[in-house]
DNA sequence: TTGTAAGCGTTATCAC
DNA sequence: GTGATAACGCTTACAA
């Protein structure tokens, strides 16, 4: 059985408003009435219906998650992170997964609205302009999260891709590599193109770049398979490189695995530094270093600046969060 | 602006019975009609509102799904599974993280109730008799996932535990290993003890018990860093040992690495078989052996059967899944 | 084929 | 302090 505000205000031999109020702690009864309110709650174990209470409120107390599947160590941590504010605030968190990279982003939107969410996050997928237009409409508030808009003015929260391919590589070449190669994750203007952008300026800045970008291999994705499968054809365009920058912690595994397979020795013939810092990198062998990015904290930045549109209104602005480089085992010194 | 069903009706010249009738299509109304509302519809951009619809459905489309933080790797492929299926019942699914080890799982089942979602899925960790209770009280089915309750009949999906042990440990017994130890994760009783025991009886039944279980490391939980730290001890007490199972592919990735450390090559030295196949498993180098758990397909019946018993309302039955030996490169034919 | 109106479980605006 | 009662946006008898 499952009771209502009635039963409890019946049972109590007070009005449902009366009950209301002190489920909502307002003014206006004696603590006398309260005691009593609270008594046959508890009796009962009457919990508020919070789909009713949303109907009234308007607010649903429940935000959205849009992920792309394409790696689900890297949205666990994001997600974990904006759990642990979303609990905090009393909400609950809907994750869509959408599966082959947008397919049913629209789908997806269109189930959330009717679901009146309060407020959506946008994570790693680039926004298109059929899905602004859309949230727009349906009036919520969007943060993204580890990806940008260049098309919209919406709030993010994500490390500088350049800057931290650019660390990346200086951290190489400080090492004292100056043969470095890059396998890169494809052409995206959000994660794609910066990180190369940011790895050929900092080989620049250092009077190391090639003339040709014979030492970057163009993949198509961030994915492992994508890594063991390039890695060969950049060693064959780059043979003397003493280093790799992966633009992945997923591809730098698979190129790793690439270069053992061949019989090369991992950082003695060759090292590597991945992008991401997933739970992977550690348990790696050996152990990868790479380029953090904090995703666990940025999910709970972009969760709390969620809920600070969604209660004072204000635009949140966009933050760029810090990277940092994990030393771990890959990196040799020349 | 967002529309009701009202301004909908208003605008077609309908009453909103009708307006819902063809929402629903319900019988009752005219082709002309509909076109009419349809077009309005159009117009509009109207949605239903789906926290009124829950309000008097008493069905919100949405389920609940609790898991343990423990390894976002091993959460992430059930959550996929259970989101495609659940997304193809046109419902949504609120996900519960419960931090600590069960720290939060009263409140979370506590909110999810009053979301009055449809059914919830538990995934792989204890159902406590406090939790049970209350779920019942909550009236909504539930399925356990990875998991199973001896106390209470609850249906659930999972691998049996012994069985697939019991085949890892008789798999490296048929490639000759004779001197096999173990690092569990545990002495829970869902798959601390099973494991442990199914490991045991497969040597048994080749007549390779050792007297002691000093082959046996017990762990305190199943995850990379209980591996590594672990590892060494085993070697200690069973130096001649050429095979090793670890009770999660994390474990066996810890022990890799603590191995590897100390100079041993895998899988000369040491054959080493995981349990799980994570996404890690084929990212190792090298590329770790292990019992595949299907996660996703766990998945997948886990929320099916939970529409099962939504719709049909009768009961679903426990499904023991299948396991398989993935065989890759950390075990050496003796 | 269509409309009226009650009801789902709350909150909020009035009165008293 | 407290209680009627009208919303909230929908579905669903019951009438017509």
């Amino acid at each position: 059985m499952v009771y209502t505000i009635k039963d409890v205000a019946k049972q109590a031999r007070v009005s449902t408003a009366t009950v209301s109020r002190i489920l909502n702690n307002q003014p206006g009864y004696s603590e006398k009435t309260k005691a009593k309110v609270l008594q046959v709650i508890e009796e009962l174990g009457y919990e508020p219906n919070a789909v009713a209470r949303g109907l009234v409120k308007k607010r649903t107390h429940t935000i959205g998650v849009l992920f792309p599947s394409v790696s689900s160590l890297f949205s666990g941590k994001l997600l974990s992170g904006i759990e642990s504010v979303t609990h905090a605030k009393e909400s609950s968190v809907i994750v869509c997964h959408t599966q082959e990279l947008g397919s049913k982003t629209m789908k997806y939107l269109h189930l959330l609205n009717e679901k009146r969410i309060d407020g959506l996050i946008f994570a790693s997928e680039v926004l298109k302009g059929e899905y602004y237009d859309y949230i727009q409409k349906m009036g919520v508030p969007l943060v993204l999260l580890a990806t940008e808009s260049p098309e919209f003015q919406v709030p993010y929260v994500k490390v500088s891709d350049y800057q931290a391919s650019y660390s990346a590589a200086r951290y190489l070449i400080e090492k004292g590599h100056t043969k470095i190669g890059m396998i890169s994750g494809g052409d995206d203007v959000i994660a794609g193109i910066p990180r190369i952008e940011g790895f050929k300026q900092a080989l620049k800045d250092h009077a190391l770049l090639p003339l040709n970008e014979e030492n970057i291999f163009w993949g198509e994705d961030f994915g492992y398979k994508e890594g063991k499968k390039n890695f060969p054809f950049l060693l064959k365009r780059f043979p003397n490189m003493t280093a790799l920058f992966c633009a992945s912690d997923h591809l730098a595994m698979g190129a790793m695995s690439a270069a053992v397979e061949i019989g090369m020795k991992i950082p003695e013939d060759l090292s590597i530094i991945g992008y991401d810092n997933l739970p992977i990198a550690e348990m790696a062998t050996p152990p990868l270093t790479t380029v953090e990015q904090p995703l666990e904290e940025m999910g709970k930045r972009a969760a709390a600046g969620l809920f600070r549109m969604l209660e004072s209104g204000d635009k949140m602005r966009a933050e760029i969060m810090p990277h940092q480089i994990i030393e771990r085992k890959t990196v040799k010194h020349l």
